[in-house]
DNA sequence: TTTGAATAGTTGCACAAACAACTATATGCC
DNA sequence: GGCATATAGTTGTTTGTGCAACTATTCAAA
């Protein structure tokens, strides 16, 4: 038999993601609200490029799970805001890799505080081995289907 | 305490949604693959419309938790592709009731098979147990950020 | 060594989202 | 009745996404 839990109705949230979608414009606000001028979708690739500068778009596609013209796109978006540049690859001249300015750099400790403080509301009055639960599933729907 | 049970990279992914865009992508290449020319968000639309028709474009925004320019971009697209019409109110002639073309009521059935398709390659091998957690957290982390 | 396939990245197009500014209509209060 | 305010919907702009088609470079096999 499938596993099928879902009502009518359930399975819409599931699928449009709201809770997400949630989540992301709370801490655009916050973002906007500081005078941050960032997009979720931005700040989403530096956090990969703060825990390892230096990868290529082809690794920033898969650490952001976007295709290769999105990245091309936050790529360009991030350059003109001064905030990474592209280094072409001495080793493969196909390959651009990126780098964070020193603007980028500071920008790390205000935008991971919004972002934690976000989930701490996100999460308010939900014990923490549901939370655990819930990220387990999440992981696992995203390998069946990655 | 705050509630933070999220160790850095974890942030990450509740953040982004991997797991509803993952979700809504598979879904897409089935709706593609069959030959079904409309777009999820298009679907989200026309999901609530089958529920009930008749609803204003306000009741769709609050329905599928998106904006006013948004929808009203949606449903000019869902009238291109001949799936929804807009008839003005009687009583309020500032509102739009949206109903359902024949053709829109034809993709109900399908598009549902292949959501809920979708829903069990997702979960699968996820104890339902599980599952019922999963939407619990998600659907209070909804209510807080609303 | 040359040629064909694979890989990295870019560009064009259609669709969608968020925000601000706008029009039109309705409502409530004096 | 007339005016301020609220509500429903639209439009313009910027940003992001997914797909297809494209260029440039690398790699591998004949």
């Amino acid at each position: 038999m499938p596993n099928n839990q879902f009502k009518k109705g359930e399975l819409y949230s599931f699928i449009t993601g709201k809770a997400s979608t949630a989540i992301a414009r709370r801490l655009q606000k916050k973002f906007n609200g500081a005078g941050l001028n960032i997009t979720i979708e931005q700040w989403s690739v530096l956090y990969h490029l703060w825990k390892q500068e230096g990868i290529s778009q082809q690794e920033l596609c898969n650490a952001t799970f976007r295709d290769k013209p999105s990245i091309t796109r936050l790529v360009d978006n991030l350059e003109k805001l001064n905030l990474v540049k592209r280094v072409p690859s001495e080793h493969d001249r196909r390959i651009n890799m990126i780098y964070l300015t020193k603007q980028a750099q500071k920008l790390q400790e205000d935008t991971m505080a919004l972002a934690e403080e976000t989930l701490n509301e996100a999460l308010e009055t939900v014990p923490a081995d549901k939370v655990d639960t819930c990220k387990e599933v999440l992981q696992i729907v995203y390998d069946n289907l990655k």
